[in-house]
DNA sequence: TACAAGGATGCTC
DNA sequence: GAGCATCCTTGTA
């Protein structure tokens, strides 16, 4: 099949798609053998385990000239000006709200430059969940993110003949996302659009170490997303069901870097709260409910 | 078979 | 030492 673009993400106002992944929707545009343009679908989610829909916000709805008005060419071309930089304003937005969700979720830095080979492997496996690939990482061992960001797609393809294209597409969009787009001028824009990245309201990455608790609540507090997986019972009780242990279990291994988590090693440190009297089972105990011991 | 409880040990920060 | 991660035994539904 097709190969997303690599580079600066090619947009225009007819040609958007954002693409169904587990937790990021990215818009991928690429070109087609006769030079137009077509959607790359990278869906490749888990349908089941995964939340119904992605992180990202609803498709954006470029603006639309009707042609019943037949405005002079002048304006139209000021029309379709305006509506190309709306829509890239949209789709910057959407990318890097994408990724400071993914940072948030795998604790880095959104610029890949400052990522240590402990960052780029928990990229790496992040990548694999995301995209469903089998043991790549394996492939791009002690690379720093300076490392990663040095290497051409030939560089990668030389790793992985198979994915190696794929991943330098993936970490160049993050990357024109993160340092392409962040000129003052697109940060202006994406404060306007109330996106949380960088305007002060949600500190991106504090690269501190997050606790068990700390992350269940995360995860509770974005229903939208993992109901599916850990809901609340009764929120005041602080009482709430790990639905899907295997889910929630894979993406605390996600969180803390460790491939090999289980719901076995995860209730583990869930029952080393009992002592501590931060998790509790309710009066009532049943299986795979548990209860804060002090609900917010 | 999956979950629950908790002891023991090792690792990282 | 805190906070797990890992491995283990025993018990329950």
């Amino acid at each position: 099949g097709m190969r997303p673009t690599v580079g600066v993400p090619i947009i225009a106002p007819d040609c958007i798609f954002l693409l169904g992944v587990p937790d990021l929707s990215w818009p991928l545009v690429c070109l087609t053998g006769n030079g137009g343009l077509a959607r790359e679908d990278l869906s490749m989610a888990e349908a089941a385990a995964l939340p119904a829909q992605g992180l990202g916000s609803p498709e954006p709805s470029p603006p639309i000239l009707s042609p019943a008005q037949n405005p002079p060419i002048e304006v139209q071309g000021k029309a379709e000006e305006y509506c190309l930089e709306q829509v890239q304003s949209m789709v910057v937005g959407e990318v890097l709200s994408d990724v400071n969700k993914a940072c948030k979720l795998l604790n880095i830095a959104p610029d890949p430059q400052e990522w240590n080979c402990m960052h780029v492997y928990k990229w790496l496996l992040w990548t694999e969940h995301l995209y469903r690939l089998p043991q790549i990482s394996t492939l791009f061992k002690e690379l720093s993110g300076r490392d990663l960001c040095s290497m051409t797609e030939a560089d990668f393809r030389e790793r992985s003949s198979q994915f190696g294209d794929m991943l330098y597409a993936h970490l160049d969009i993050w990357r024109s996302a993160v340092i392409g787009f962040s000129t003052p001028a697109n940060l202006v824009k994406i404060k306007r659009m109330g996106k949380g990245w960088m305007d002060g309201t949600e500190p991106c990455c504090d690269y501190q170490p997050i606790h068990l608790w700390q992350f269940l609540r995360e995860l509770l507090h974005k229903p939208h997303n993992y109901s599916r997986c850990i809901r609340w019972i009764n929120k005041e009780k602080g009482i709430f069901k790990i639905e899907d242990s295997a889910h929630v279990a894979r993406l605390w291994g996600i969180r803390k870097n460790r491939p090999a988590m289980n719901y076995d090693k995860l209730s583990r440190s869930i029952r080393q709260y009992y002592k501590k009297g931060i998790i509790r089972k309710p009066d009532v105990s049943r299986r795979l409910v548990y209860q804060f011991v002090n609900p917010i």
